[in-house]
Order: C-alpha cells, then sequence, then structure tokens
DNA sequence: CAGCTATATCGATGGATGTCAATCTATGTG
DNA sequence: CACATAGATTGACATCCATCGATATAGCTG
C-alpha cells in the first residue's frame, strides 16, 4: 500500500486525499500452486533448443521425428537431445512412442493451442 | 542418422533395406537467433511470480497497477518485485509508465495474443 | 548368447536466475 | 533545504538448469 506520508491523516480535502497511488483491487490473483503449474509449462518452452525440437517436429510430414534426427541439426549431444525431449514430454507438449528401436516423438495434438489458453484465461 | 548397423550393405530386400527409422526431412528448422529471441518471452513467462503479477494487473479494472500494490499479494520484497516487472518490460509484455512518484504498470495491448501467435507459428 | 545400435539415465560442472539487504535516485512535503 | 517515500539498482548468495562424458538399458542381428 502506499501512504505517501501520514497523508495528512485527518485533512478534509486537497490533492492529498487523491494521493493514494491506486485501489489495491484485491481480486484474488493466480493461486501459488496453479502458478506453479502454469509456469511449469511455459519453463518447458524457455529453451531456444526446444522450441527447434517442437519446430522440427511439427515441420516433419509424418508427424514424428526419432531422437536420431533430432540430434543433428540442434548440434548438441545424444543425451542433451533426450533431456530436452523429457521435458517436452512432462510439460505435456510431446507424446514418445516407441518402437522398436527407436523412440518417437510427435506434438499432443491441442497441447500448443492449450498453452495459448493459459495466456488468455491469465 | 539411424544406420543400424552395416543395414546388409548390398542386399536386395529384406526389412533391413526400411530398417532406417525415419527420413531426416531436412527443412529448415528455427534459426538460433529467432528460436533465442522467443525463448526470451517464454523465459518471462516461466516464473509463477510473475505469471501472477500479469494475472493482477490484467485483472485490474483501470488497467494499470503500481508497484506498491503489487508487492503485498505476491509476499516478495519490494527489489524483488521491481526486478520481476523489468523482466516483463524488457520482454514486451508489459508497459511501465511513471506518473509522479508512482510507477504504473499495464499489459501492452496484443502482447500476449502475439505470444499465442509465436506457438501457432512454430 | 555375443555384439552392435538407439536411447535413457547418472554425476559433475559452469552458468543463469530468484531472492534479499543495502543503497541510490527521484519525487513530493514542510 | 531537510526529510520522507516510491521505486530502481547493486552485490551477494543459494538454487536451478543446460550441457557433457560415462554408463546403463533395450532391441536387433548374426
Amino acid at each position: 500500500m502506499c501512504i505517501m506520508g501520514v497523508m495528512n491523516l485527518l485533512q478534509t480535502a486537497g490533492p492529498a486525499v487523491d494521493a493514494s497511488c491506486c485501489v489495491p483491487s484485491s481480486k484474488p490473483a493466480l493461486s501459488v500452486e496453479e502458478a506453479q503449474r502454469k509456469a511449469l509449462v511455459f519453463k518447458a518452452l524457455a529453451d531456444p533448443n526446444r522450441l527447434r525440437l517442437l519446430s522440427i517436429v511439427k515441420a516433419e510430414e509424418s508427424g514424428e521425428s526419432c531422437v536420431c534426427d533430432l540430434t543433428e541439426p540442434l548440434d548438441l549431444g545424444q543425451p542433451t537431445v533426450s533431456h530436452h525431449l523429457k521435458i517436452l514430454v512432462e510439460a505435456g507438449i510431446l507424446h514418445r512412442e516407441k518402437r522398436g528401436t527407436w523412440a518417437y516423438y510427435s506434438l499432443v495434438p491441442g497441447a500448443l493451442d492449450d498453452v495459448a489458453g493459459i495466456l488468455s484465461a491469465l
């Protein structure tokens, strides 16, 4: 709260009365838990290499990519790519399907739209 | 790239020929610079307290809030709140206007829609 | 089963980040 | 001008995180 001095405690008029900076509104903000949960999704998107991973997966005709084709264009080690993919899966953005030796990653349908929904519902 | 052994180097048929995991597609992914720039926006959103700040500012009738009314509901120190607000301003999400003693923060019109646009344009 | 390959996991490490206390700057008041 | 307040900046510190090398796991092939 803004006090601005004693604010002419009992003064009847004058600009000092309007000197409080604003009305607090006291509407309930996002709860701590909800904010944390939503921040997790944005954390998953808050890395350039993860954005590039999503871009590649999304651009793939078949809708899915395997790790071995994601390692090279990002110029990152295979463990690092696996790490990023895991974060995207845990955020609910990517889906992982293992077929034989390879693991295929694809966008969860509607996941990015859901993120956009978080923004408009802030 | 996936090699899967010598892959029957000169063999004429059999499942081994189709054993490569996928076609690389080689479409140009998001450039490194672009990815970094977009990641900065998500980094700004990737903190629960910053999401709560946005929520409060957005819920304000007047469309703007001053720092003093943002410090209390978040239960954070004033320097920390100033720090978060600065990050949101630098990300182009909040607008800062100083009037007299107080600094008022408001959502940049369309900024959150732009973020949603980044997602759909990935 | 032995060996190879794709991928995941682990441990370590350097760098980024959130938070606070202290301080600085600017504005308003007497 | 002296003083108080709103807010920003600085420096320190603890924690988190991206990355890598080494290793483990799982599936294929002979």
